[in-house]
DNA sequence: AACACTATCAACCGCTCATCA
DNA sequence: GTGATGAGCGGTTGATAGTGT
């Protein structure tokens, strides 16, 4: 089905926002509040599309953002939750509050990959490199470098199930999975991009991550006492019932061994949880941050 | 100082999903 | 049931800052 393009491509700006396009969708922003990004240009007086528009706030401009580096919560967090649900990094993001999608998906690619794979963890999988590289023995070395970026030199693949070893034991993600019922294939799902399985990728991503969480539910006691965070819970699109993050909601977390029931009509963020900010809510607490949102049911 | 290479991340693109008429 | 539309997601690209030679 064609569709029309989402703006005038013609008249629009592109490539970098200025300080003057900022303020003028803030200060939008900030009297009508979100939504309606297809008119939003027009109205704000902007040359931009809405889809950048929306891209902009959500990913920059954004009051309750959380800007600078990750801590080694957060990277352990984020490490979890994508063991569990695959390159969903909008579902991600919406246990790690302040932290947008495209940030964590950015960080992920180009710092918690490496990490992993010094590890000698798959970032795909979550597995063991050393059992990948045996499983996929047959297959080229170009093959397996291919699908598992950034590549390492094969000459460096004992040194790291060396490290392995070592690191396995409190490894999460490697502690519990059970090879009995997971094959490579089974995990080697969650959804890189660059499949060439047959079908569609974006099927398989949808479908996959609920598969290994189910394993993972299990036989994991998976700990992400974190609601929703404050946009995500807003989201017209967790709604269907069978969506790995409906799942998620139904399962009572624990966060690094602390027993809590996660009752996501009662979400608290995660820094709350992790007592980042002891002495006061944090901003994802808190409401009173000057911009109020958009809600459909209540203003269109 | 100049150039090449690498890393980072904001922004874009193409797609799917949800909703509505 | 179907098509149009808006919104959102995930992968990719490109500009630029940082680093090495």
């Amino acid at each position: 089905m064609g569709r029309s393009p989402c703006c005038e491509k013609a008249h629009t700006n592109k490539g970098a926002w200025t300080k003057e396009e900022d303020q003028r969708l803030i200060d939008y922003i900030r009297v009508h509040g979100e939504g309606c990004w297809r008119s939003l240009p027009k109205a704000a007086g902007l040359l931009r599309c809405g889809k950048s528009c929306r891209l902009r706030w959500i990913n920059y401009l954004r009051p309750d953002l959380k800007r600078g580096n990750f801590t080694e919560e957060e990277d352990e967090l984020i490490i979890k939750l994508h063991s569990l649900l695959g390159n969903k990094w909008s579902l991600i993001a919406g246990r790690l509050p302040g932290r947008t999608d495209n940030e964590i998906k950015n960080y992920w690619n180009t710092h918690i990959k490496r990490k992993l794979i010094g590890r000698g963890i798959d970032p795909q999988t979550h597995r063991p490199i050393n059992e990948i590289a045996a499983a996929t023995a047959t297959a080229s070395h170009l093959d397996f470098r291919k699908s598992s970026p950034p590549s390492i030199p094969v000459a460096e693949i004992s040194l790291i199930n060396q490290r392995n070893k070592e690191y396995a034991c409190n490894d999460f993600s490697t502690a519990t999975l059970n090879p009995k019922t997971e094959s490579v294939e089974d995990v080697n799902c969650t959804s890189s991009g660059t499949t060439t399985e047959e079908g569609s990728p974006r099927l398989q991503q949808r479908q996959k991550p609920i598969q290994q969480q189910e394993l993972f539910e299990s036989e994991l006691n998976l700990e992400l006492s974190v609601g929703l965070g404050p946009f995500q819970a807003e989201s017209t699109r967790v709604s269907s019932a069978n969506t790995a993050e409906s799942k998620l909601q139904k399962v009572p977390y624990q966060l690094f061994g602390t027993v809590q029931s996660a009752m996501v009509a009662q979400a608290v963020c995660l820094c709350c949880h992790l007592g980042y900010e002891r002495k006061e809510l944090c901003r994802n607490c808190q409401k009173s941050n000057g911009f109020f949102r958009y809600y459909k049911t209540s203003d269109s």
